[in-house]
DNA sequence: ATATCATATTAGTATATTCTAATATACTAA
DNA sequence: TTAGTATATTAGAATATACTAATATGATAT
């Protein structure tokens, strides 16, 4: 699973090619981790848009999700997109 | 012109967001320049394809070509991409 | 068990991207 | 000025993405 091929690559800026995830994933950079209400209210979009989003960060690999009771917490588990995001300060 | 937004930081992403669009900026990071016939080489891929890739990279700021008699050479220009592109070693 | 809150999923339409094939433009050399 | 090399552009079909509206699922509290 060679991390620096094009295609890999390639996924991961495919999967922040919006900018609704882009502040997704800054939000989550910035305060570690937030639940889909919270964003929703940040963000201004529909609830089903975010989740839509968030299922495609999801799908790439570059957050994840833990269940906490009634809610779930999101937190960018990509240590690429990590280091991508801290390079942009 | 802020270019730590997400609209702008999405528009590079979705620069990047194909695996071509990647491995011609990959390259030109190392040979520091190429010219397109080397990258049709290279890439192997049909010349009218790498043409439309590397549009789409220019239109996005992230390259520009520079015409040396019958070619035109490319060059990575923008400098928020060779930060990420950097901070992936 | 029911109501409520939080989140996910689905279907459908609109829009954008990508590839291929064909053609056009720009420069160089003879 | 004609031929050849290098690169760009266009058109069209196939595929992928994004948004909206509606509905479904999961957890909690009563």
């Amino acid at each position: 699973m060679e991390k620096s091929e094009p295609e890999n690559l390639s996924e991961i800026f495919k999967a922040l090619a919006h900018p609704i995830r882009v502040q997704i994933v800054m939000g989550l950079m910035k305060k570690h981790e937030c639940n889909v209400s919270k964003m929703v209210e940040g963000l201004g979009v529909p609830q089903p848009t975010v989740s839509q989003h968030l299922n495609i960060l999801k799908a790439h690999g570059v957050i994840e999700g833990f269940r906490n009771g009634n809610q779930i917490c999101y937190k960018v588990t990509n240590e690429q997109v990590k280091k991508l995001f801290k390079s942009l300060d």
